[in-house]
DNA sequence: TAGTAGATCGACTGATCGTTCTACTATAGA
DNA sequence: TCTATAGTAGAACGATCAGTCGATCTACTA
C-alpha cells in the first residue's frame, strides 16, 4: 500500500500547494491547485476537509523539510559550534539571493491569514518553537549563559534577514548581519570581550 | 477650501482603509471599507481609481505617521546617540506588547500582495529606504565606521523583532535583542571594545 | 438664476471564491 | 462475480469580489 509507485492524489495536492503558495501566497485559488495537481475536486475535500486544512498540511510538510534543511546547514559547519551557526547564515545568504525569492513562506502565512483560528497558525508557531529549540541546543553546547534568550536573538536575526531581503531586494542582509551573529556567539559564560578571533 | 470642518470622503476612505487593513490585512473587501467610511462606491473610484491605489495611498499616509513616530522615539532618547537608538527599541517593546498587535503593516503588505506591480510595493520599499536613511544618519553621528551597513543591521533587528513578536506571542524580542543593539552601537571607529559608557 | 463640480445612492455586471453534489470509472478483496 | 473503495469529471451552489454606471442631490460660482 502506498508504495512509491505513483504519488497519489494526496501527495500531489500537498506538492502543488507547496509549489503554488510559494509563488502566489496562501491566497491561491483551489482551482489552480486542483489543476496543477491533476486531482479531482472531490478528492481534496475527502482528504483534507477544505482549503484551510490543505494549506496547513502543506505548510507542515514544508516545515519539516525546512527544519531538516536547518539541521543540514548546521552540520555543514562541522563540529565547531560557532561555525555551525554561521553556516546557517551562509545558507540564508544563498536562499535570499536566489532570483525568485519572495520572502519567508511561514511569515507570509502568519501575516496573510487574518483568521486567528486558521489551522496554519498552529503550524507556523510550532515550527518557530522547533527552530527555537534547535538553536537553544546549539547555544547551550557553545556555553552560552542564556541559550533560550540567545535562540530568540538568532530567530530575530533570521526572520529579520528574510524580511529585509524581501523589502530591500538589492541588499544582502545575511552577510551584513554576520558580525552581529559572531558577537552573539562570542557571548559565553566569561563576560570579557572575546579576543581577536583566529 | 477643505477646512477642518468635516473629514471629507477622501480622508474618511484613507482612515477606514488604515483601520481595517490593520486588523484584516490588505485583503479587506471594498464593501467593508465603504461601509466603515460611509462613502459611496463611486467616490472611491473617483478619488483613487481602484482598490489597489487606495491601499497604496493609505499605506503611504500611515508610513508618514510611523516615520514621524520613529523620529519622536529617537528624540525621546535625548541627545546621546546611543540612548536615542535604544529608545526606538523601547517603543518597539511597547508596540509589540500591545494586546491587539498583529505584526508589521508593511511587512504584511509586502508579503501578502503577490502582484509585483501592485503600487503598495513601491510604498513599503521607499518607507524602508527612508528608515534606512534615518538610522544611517544616527549611526554616522555615533562615529560608526560603516553607517549604511549598521542601518541595515538595525533594520534587520527591527523587522525581526516585529515578526518574531507575531510568531511567538509570549516572547519579548525587543527586550531580548537589546544587548545586540548595544553591541552594534558600540561598534565605533576604534575597533577596541568600547569602555563603559558615561 | 443658471451652471458646474463633487458627492451620494444603489442597482448591476462579470468573474471568482470555496464548497457540495451527482454520475461515471477503475481497482481490489470477498 | 459481487461489492466496497477511491478516484475522476464536471455541473452547480451561494457568497463575495472589484468595478461600472445612470440618476439624484448639494454647494458653490458666475
Amino acid at each position: 500500500m502506498s508504495t512509491a509507485a505513483s504519488p497519489g492524489p494526496r501527495q500531489r495536492l500537498l506538492a502543488s500547494a507547496q509549489r503554488l503558495t510559494a509563488v502566489q501566497g496562501v491566497g491561491v485559488g483551489v482551482d489552480a491547485i486542483l489543476e496543477d495537481a491533476s486531482v479531482a475536486r472531490r478528492s481534496l475535500y475527502q482528504h483534507f476537509g477544505g482549503k484551510a486544512e490543505l494549506i496547513a498540511a502543506s505548510l507542515l510538510e514544508s516545515a519539516h523539510k525546512d527544519e531538516e534543511r536547518y539541521r543540514a546547514a548546521l552540520n555543514s559547519g562541522g563540529r565547531d559550534p560557532r561555525r555551525r551557526v554561521l553556516a546557517v547564515f551562509d545558507q540564508l545568504e544563498q536562499t535570499t539571493s536566489t532570483p525568485g525569492f519572495r520572502g519567508c513562506r511561514y511569515v507570509s502565512a502568519e501575516l496573510s491569514l487574518t483568521d486567528p483560528d486558521h489551522p496554519a497558525h498552529q503550524v507556523t508557531r510550532s515550527y518557530t518553537e522547533r527552530l527555537h529549540a534547535l538553536f537553544e541546543k546549539e547555544l547551550a553546547d557553545l556555553g552560552n549563559p542564556d541559550p533560550a534568550a540567545g535562540a530568540d536573538q538568532l530567530l530575530v536575526l533570521i526572520d529579520g534577514v528574510l524580511v529585509l531581503a524581501a523589502l530591500r531586494p538589492g541588499s544582502h542582509p545575511a552577510q551584513t548581519v554576520r558580525p552581529l551573529v559572531e558577537q552573539l556567539l562570542d557571548n559565553v559564560a566569561s563576560k570579557e570581550p572575546s579576543p581577536v578571533v583566529r
